[in-house]
DNA sequence: TTGTACGCGTTATCAG
DNA sequence: CTGATAACGCGTACAA
């Protein structure tokens, strides 16, 4: 059923069908109405390829995800829960949401190629960003309105959001430190994502404002799963001088990190201080005792990508100017058991740098 | 840049262009040759749209998943898993696989419609079916090529794929019955996706053919989430007569349930046997104990899916019968340790039912 | 207010 | 083996 059907059914020309359909106003409204109805009746819609080639836009804002293959695929999950700001967002544009999984045999780089180059979509976000993301470079010069969520080296100016992993790290250890914890562990992934380069060295410079050495014994990088995070609870065991706390980037680590430590009969927040972050919003809080994470609104992330990428394509129809954004998603601490304990504090490692308060 | 620059500056017409492109036979392989380098070097790639407006195939697979809002959009992760394989058969066959995202504003009936009615996939996938389901009957009516991931009493005869609920309700009270338990509980989803009846029922059978009856008291109806089984730990807690075992159809409950039992000092495996589903490949084996849970290959399921709708679309092509194929996925037991305890023989609450060799 | 006709980029048919 | 040309379904400038 194409738009002729409809307009020899109506008695009147496709043109004016599809003035009707489109909200134009130089139609009549009892013709618009009549139009209407009969598409409603005969559930016509017009085909996409036929538009998306004569108006030379689709009205799709893809999502591009990565599979990975160390973390057996988990933490995709993560983004899941922004989709449906996303979604609600491009929809009251009239724009659709379509996903657009990258498995484990396909290369990153060649799969935005092949959606950008086959016109697939208006606009699109990539996320998992790597420090050096070609794909950046390659949708700049593509001129194809874009989002990276996640920072990189990469490309000029372009629009970014990130999670705010500075406040994360600087509140983190902010909260070790003022319990009295000196020996402080940082657990990144093995992933090659961004974030673990920010979230090291933020950590680094927020210990290193406080009179700390980040020991690079106690920096770890095991894979983003629970079993990655069982091997972080080993590498502490085996520690000559164990550290007193641990940050740890991603929740599901943090499980593993549980699991491992219980095995010893040892417990977060009693025996070690654990602080994880957050990529799933409920896991932390049901674990035994609770996680200390950050918190954040993963639909009103979603709905801010899908306003930007609004802003972003309509310029570009309008050939207007780019106003790029660059956005740092703010992370609230949530406080849980797995960091209550106390140091005492004559145990501390850096003893030149203890105030008069910390001993009084 | 379009195929008539490419033809230009080759000096060919289009036709030849198009041919040597999509593997013709009737070009010569100099020609062949000279097309593909020039379309590399120039990065050219046919637009999808035109090609799909001459075809009337676009060469793309839907797979639509559908929010949750009770369950804050947990457990879609476990479809991650499976799009790797599905990705992969489907590549092989120059398919593309697009995820649709059906948030919780949008109603799952009308957007399938709209994506069959705009023409936007050659085939669909549909998970998270419900008893009635008129996405099917829509689908069936629409003679598109579709696999329902989830089994549903809706439509006429269609390919469907399952989980082998009832050999996983089976196995599970088969384990829970030979170890001696006698009052055992069973924990379903408040969404309305089929296999909470197929699961309640195959307990309710399975618990049948051993001379048991399942008490409506013990049937536990909660969300898909950690805070869905904490409320199953209170409604245990609860319960005049309280069960010896449950299992639980979802692993984020059974950790939900984990919480609130540690609450109270009861521990799965000691104090009550838990028996979960999958899933998530690993969540289960980093709880402590262990949950008893259930193994299968997502990545095979999914080549499953993909290969099968090859089949279909290639028999719509073609004009031919379709072989619509109905399959339930085997679940293989792992046993873990929240399904270790035995009960004590004298506590049984089926006396009449207990014969000799259990009294020996 | 409505109808006519062109072209978006591609593939397929047919003639050479 | 190759080139010319007709569709595919739609939106829109232009004519009526």
């Amino acid at each position: 059923l194409n738009i002729h059907d409809l307009a020899r059914h109506l008695n009147v020309s496709i043109g004016t069908v599809s003035r009707a359909l489109n909200g134009r106003t130089d139609v009549s409204d009892k013709t618009r109405q009549r139009v209407l109805d009969a598409a409603k009746a005969f559930g016509y819609s017009p085909n996409q390829s036929g538009r998306s080639l004569r108006s030379g836009t689709t009205g799709m804002v893809g999502f591009m995800i990565i599979a990975n293959r160390e973390r057996a695929i988990r933490g995709e999950s993560f983004f899941m829960t922004l989709f449906d700001g996303l979604q609600a967002s491009l929809a009251e544009q009239g724009l659709d949401l379509v996903i657009y999984y990258c498995g484990t045999d396909q290369h990153q780089d060649t799969y935005v190629r092949r959606i950008i180059e086959r016109r697939l979509v208006d606009g699109l976000i990539i996320s998992q960003t790597s420090k050096i993301d070609h794909r950046i470079d390659y949708l700049i010069n593509a001129k194809l309105p874009f989002i990276a969520f996640g920072r990189s080296d990469s490309g000029g100016d372009h629009s970014w959001l990130d999670l705010d992993f500075e406040g994360v790290a600087e509140q983190s250890i902010e909260l070790l430190y003022s319990q009295g914890h000196r020996r402080i562990a940082v657990a990144t992934t093995t992933d090659d994502v961004n974030f673990n380069h920010i979230y090291l060295a933020a950590c680094r410079s927020a210990l290193a404002a406080r009179g700390l050495h980040l020991d690079d014994k106690l920096v770890f990088c095991e894979s983003m799963s629970e079993a990655g995070g069982y091997r972080v609870g080993e590498h502490i065991l085996a520690c000559k001088e164990r550290p007193s706390a641990i940050a740890i980037i991603e929740n599901s680590m943090a499980i593993g990190l549980y699991t491992k430590l219980s095995e010893v009969g040892m417990m977060p927040g009693r025996d070690i201080a654990v602080v994880g972050f957050d990529q799933s919003p409920t896991q932390g809080l049901f674990l035994k005792p609770s996680l200390t994470q950050f918190s954040l609104s993963m639909s009103a992330l979603g709905r801010w990508l899908g306003d930007h990428m609004v802003t972003l394509i309509s310029a570009k129809q309008n050939n207007a100017s780019v106003p790029f954004e660059h956005k740092i998603w703010p992370m609230d601490l949530v406080p849980g058991g797995s960091s209550e304990m106390q140091m005492p504090l004559s145990h501390s490692h850096e003893c030149e740098h203890v105030g008069v308060k910390e001993r009084a």
